[in-house]
DNA sequence: AGTTAGATCGGCT
DNA sequence: GCCGATCTAACTC
């Protein structure tokens, strides 16, 4: 397949007002093509990440190297690696100069579960990306994957899903410490591959 | 079903 | 040195 052909988000999807991205995100579905095979899931649940006015964002304190990406041109991913374990994928979002990133929290596997299930190391699909550590290792998404423009990257993209028959609800983010206020944390509502925070269905 | 500790290392102060 | 946008195994009830 020619994966120019495939309709996927576009840069000005991502360029704008970070918790809109988050909130329609939701729906649509995560690609990584790796050597020829495709792995793919729905986007289940995303949460937004603003600069100056986040504490729980990266950005709140400026610039560094490791979220300058953050920064920079939208439609970029943003992976970085926590808790000596797990790597983290978001997608960058606003202008340049204005700092914001929504990470993906949650897929539904859709293509390439037997590979995602195999990089996991299980075999319960219910298990395979019901969490933003998860799914980075179900598809292979490490550092190498940084600064990445999902735009016309034919390693990692998000193809556009129109249909829209599903709910959207909100609740505070999961695992940060102030910023709490901010119900910026996006899921699809009744979809059993969201991921299990203590604030999880609200 | 719910709680908790340990893993493990890059980035920041 | 310390801590983290987490996950899992091991425990208790």
């Amino acid at each position: 397949m020619d994966w120019k052909l495939v309709l996927r988000l576009e840069r000005d999807f991502f360029a704008r007002y970070t918790p809109v991205v988050a909130k329609e995100l939701i729906g649509n579905v995560l690609v990584r093509a790796i050597d020829g095979v495709i792995m793919s899931g729905r986007i289940v649940e995303a949460e937004a990440y603003r600069g100056s006015e986040d504490p729980a964002s990266h950005a709140y304190r400026g610039m560094t190297k490791r979220n300058a990406v953050m920064f920079g041109e939208a439609g970029h991913s943003y992976v970085y690696f926590t808790y000596g374990n797990h790597h983290l994928l978001n997608f960058t979002t606003e202008t340049e100069g204005t700092p914001g990133a929504v990470l993906i929290r949650a897929l539904e596997p859709i293509e390439g579960v037997r590979e995602m299930l195999r990089n996991r190391g299980i075999t319960d699909v219910g298990e395979a990306s019901n969490g933003p550590g998860k799914l980075t290792k179900a598809m292979l998404i490490d550092l190498h994957l940084n600064a990445e423009d999902i735009v016309t990257s034919p390693r990692l993209y998000v193809r556009k899903v129109r249909r829209r028959d599903f709910k959207v609800r909100s609740t505070s983010r999961i695992g940060i410490g102030e910023g709490g206020e901010y119900d910026w944390r996006y899921y699809m509502e009744d979809n059993p591959f969201v991921s299990k925070g203590k604030l999880s269905q609200g």
